[in-house]
RNA sequence: GCGGCUAUGGUGAAAUGGUUAUCACACGGGUUUGUGGUACCUGUAGUGAGGGUUCAAUUCCCUCUAGCCGCCCCA
């Protein structure tokens, strides 16, 4: 989806794509011929997120929140299409994010827009578009939604993925920078998965720029020994030269200049006091002189969270990243402000939370099932269970099943401990049956008080249950 | 974007160049009309799409599509 093809793109009609007209006639013939419909197809790389995989993203969310008011961030949030040129500017013309990993087009009013790729730009400019700097400072804000990017898909890695994130703008503190992390590092602590922090700094552009011709000049001779990728890194961006994960750089790496020793004073001031920071808190970290991040807007500090599992070589075990960002306001058009962040990979972290066996409950599991036999007893049903509700007891039924055997077998399917069963006698009587589950022992009771029974009759093993259901947030 | 592997009902598997593609689970209905967990009966549903070779293709070949793995990149 390259950017810049619009050239001839005139300024009549938005006239679609005449290629998808033609696709589109296409499927039309094919239904008519075959008959049957041909089934729906996915796009590449999208997905749905099917009802069995929302407790764990339940629970990713709700760490997420709890943490973000936990560390007094506020919630925002950005538009999923913003102006191309954004993106463009912020995350670097050079990186395979804009050059042809985005979602970007002419939209009908004429306008190079595109799906975010990424959010802290759109932070970045909401910071400016509604003067946020005119606020107390340092301004924390924190999101999540869906960013897309046009990349090859894997396991793990989606063209439209899940980001939750952190801001905070206004501040140089590197206690900021060391706050983010252990913010980053509590979030999946609380989700029970273990992650090594590493982190590195890699200073200011022009720190940065004296290094990388020292880093260039040290690969220069070793040309002819490096792999195709790893030339073209030289030539683009030598930075990345530092993470190849090629054979033979092994050794050239441990030779080469490391960046850490080109800071500038201030650079390696500010670095070292995040490391004592993170010491003093003791959050383990690794200090990873050949950590690099994709996106040119890092200045400083860059850290990521790594999941430390048995299998340490796979691609998509980095789960969540960022770094502190100084220049990102001005390059915008704001007035120079400090800024830093992370965001992390929701979907690569309900994924980790499934190969660790978590797996919540999407919902609260009822504890009670309605059965009924019979209009009038569907009648009181339906009111019964508002009482239920408002008695904030998690209520099951089948009201699309007439015979009681089809409906005691749906409750025991559901595992609940109780069936209340409601017929035509009991309506007539106004009373209501109770059947415990596991016992099949039942007992007749008034149908005013069966909230109160089953109220009463569940609060027995209530506690037990609480504890079970417990968000870990809670725990240690 | 590059390289490799894969593709059979909703899920997991089996089989074959030649009758009607097998099994389990799941799902729906039922076993004389008001009682579940085990049993029995029964139903729905599949060879990813398109082309080619062949008398005949789910099986062999090609293209496409999608998924997975590695690279690139990144979360």
């Amino acid at each position: 989806m390259p950017f810049n093809k619009k050239k001839e793109a005139p300024k009549a009609a938005p006239a679609p794509a005449p290629k998808k007209v033609e696709k589109a006639v296409d499927g039309e013939e094919k239904e008519k011929k075959g008959g049957a419909k041909a089934p729906p197809e996915l796009l590449r790389g999208f997905r749905d997120i099917l009802p069995e995989e929302q407790g764990k993203w339940n629970f990713v969310r709700d760490s997420v929140r709890n943490l973000a008011e936990a560390y007094s961030f506020d919630r925002i949030d950005l538009p999923i299409l913003e102006r191309a040129d954004l993106f463009q500017r912020t995350v670097g013309k050079q990186t395979d994010i804009i050059e042809k990993e985005m979602y970007a087009f002419v939209d009908p009013s004429d306008r190079m827009v595109a799906l975010r790729p990424e959010a802290t730009a759109s932070c970045a400019r909401a910071y400016i578009n509604h003067g946020m700097l005119d606020r107390p400072q340092p301004v924390k804000l924190w999101y999540e939604g869906a960013m897309f990017r046009h990349d090859r898909p894997q396991a793990g890695r989606y063209r439209q993925f899940y980001q939750a994130g952190f801001e905070v703008f206004g501040t140089h503190e590197p206690i900021m920078d060391a706050q983010l992390i252990v913010l980053g590092y509590q979030i999946f602590k609380d989700l029970g998965l273990n992650v090594k922090v590493q982190v590195n700094s890699i200073g200011t552009p022009e720190s940065r720029q004296a290094y990388l011709a020292e880093l260039t000049s040290y690969f220069r001779p070793h040309r002819n020994k490096l792999s195709e990728d790893d030339k073209r890194r030289l030539q683009k961006s030598p930075l990345r030269l530092l993470d190849s994960k090629e054979e033979g750089m092994k050794e050239l790496l441990a030779e080469a200049p490391q960046i850490l020793d080109w800071l500038d004073d201030a650079s390696k001031e500010h670095f070292t006091k995040v490391l004592e920071f993170l010491e003093e808190i003791q959050v383990p970290y690794v200090l990873n002189p050949h950590l690099v991040r994709g996106l040119e807007y890092y200045t400083h500090t860059v850290f990521e969270f790594v999941l430390d599992n048995d299998e340490p070589e796979r691609a998509q075990n980095a789960l969540g990243g960022g770094g502190r960002y100084n220049g990102l306001v001005e390059l915008i058009g704001g007035r120079p402000t400090p800024a830093c962040g992370f965001a992390i990979g929701m979907d690569r972290v309900a994924k980790a939370l499934g190969e660790m066996g978590i797996n919540p409950p999407q919902r609260p599991d009822p504890q009670v099932f309605f059965a009924q036999l019979g209009d009038a007893a569907r009648r009181v049903g339906l009111k019964l269970y508002e009482d239920f509700r408002m008695a904030q007891i998690p209520v099951a039924e089948a009201f699309g099943k007439n015979a009681l055997k089809a409906q005691l077998e749906a409750a025991n399917k559901l595992a609940v401990q109780y069936t209340i069963i409601l017929g035509q006698k009991e309506v007539l009587d106004g009373t209501i049956i109770i059947r415990d589950m596991e016992s099949g022992a039942q007992e007749i009771v008034d149908i005013n008080k069966i909230v109160a029974v089953v109220k009463k009759k569940l609060s027995s093993e209530k506690e037990a249950r609480v504890v079970v259901h417990q968000s870990p947030v809670a725990r240690e």
